[in-house]
DNA sequence: CAGCAAAACGGACCGTGGTCCGTTTTGATT
DNA sequence: AATCAAAACGGACCACGGTCCGTTTTGCTG
């Protein structure tokens, strides 16, 4: 909810680029604001943009020219709770966070992530392409796994190990899973652990 | 291209439901046929509901009601190079085809499916749910690899590896790896056969 | 062939995502 | 304080997906 126009950024760096007006300021966050507003009151379908826009008290026009579409205006949002998850991951406690063996971490990563995807369904096929792809969640994921199989030490192509590790866990395929086929979350769980461990080699 | 109002139907076994009135199956042809022009002459942005319509020469409501939703056409767009496929997988030559080892069919398989899904990318992007997932493609990938998997020797929850194995080859990812992140085909397949060996313990 | 019910047709109509451009706000400069 | 250019605003406007309902076609039955 208070991320910079350019995303989450983690330092700072004293940006280069020029800041934000204070009304351009002002308005982004009463749009975010209005945003999560009207998710958890009616749904992430009821967010039009149309009523993002009167529930901000601002013109339709101005929520395009923050969020660029729907689908940013979803990422955005999602990137509030992914931020957090982020934070989790790199400096809370083990055994996601670190300090547990590298391999404990990496189960508890794979559940961690399996449940956050589940529970942000919704938003995340809102998001579309400008969601957990080509933004925060994916290609810190990736790094991290990967950070994690150097740690185990897989050896191999471990960017393409990581996304083979991470792909199961995507929304669309749990979706499927769970919503359609009926898998029980806990087998889920235990697959990709097995996953995992071929994958490592244990 | 001939598919009927419920879809490929490999064995028909004679429907039970009520067949289809002549204008509505001149429409279903009229209707794919223009559709497939529009594709591969401007495009699949190309491809608006009404103009399928026009270029078919019936009423907007008419596509509505054979195809439930612009998803739906492009689902059915699909379905007919999918089918094609499918055939050759189930009973074309070896490798692919039965005949050949269920190792290097599965290598070929893994092949064959990311240079179909590259190639379809945009259809199925533009079939969303409709397409790979609930339909045809994806059970039938999944039962396939399954079934190799088995002959294999491979031990453990088979339908869960088969969907591993097959995740990193989903539209989405491919779409980040190679046209985002510019990863060359060649490198994705080699992982992918990395990754088979691992899960099937080679 | 006439009559009829069921099914299909077609296009007017609606909501929503996305664009455009004339108007207003902001903040730097004098 | 007055001025001004850059940036942001807002809502009219457009295109496309999707629905609805009065009209037409189909193919049965007598």
């Amino acid at each position: 909810m208070s991320d910079t126009p350019q995303g989450p950024r983690l330092l700072p760096l004293l940006d280069a680029l020029p800041p934000e007006r204070r009304d351009a300021a002002r308005n982004r966050v009463a749009l975010l604001q209005a945003a999560e507003r009207l998710v958890d009151h009616c749904g992430v379908e009821a967010v039009t943009m149309d009523a993002v826009a009167a529930e901000a008290g601002v013109g339709k026009g101005t929520v395009f020219r923050r969020f660029e579409s729907r689908e940013g205006l979803m990422a955005a949002l999602l990137n509030h709770s992914e931020t957090e998850w982020q934070a989790a991951v790199m400096s809370g406690p083990p055994p996601l966070g670190p300090g547990a063996d590298p391999w404990e971490r990496l189960i508890t990563f794979g559940h961690s992530r399996l449940e956050t995807v589940l529970h942000h369904a919704d938003l995340i096929r809102a998001a579309g392409r400008a969601g957990s792809r080509s933004y925060a969640a994916y290609s810190f994921s990736v790094m991290h796994v990967r950070y994690l199989l150097h740690d185990l030490g897989v050896t191999g192509d471990l960017p393409l190990l990581a996304v083979a590790l991470l792909a199961p866990l995507e929304a669309p395929i749990l979706d499927q899973q769970v919503r359609i086929e009926g898998f029980d979350v806990e087998r889920i769980h235990r697959g990709w652990v097995d996953l995992a461990r071929r994958i490592v080699g244990r």
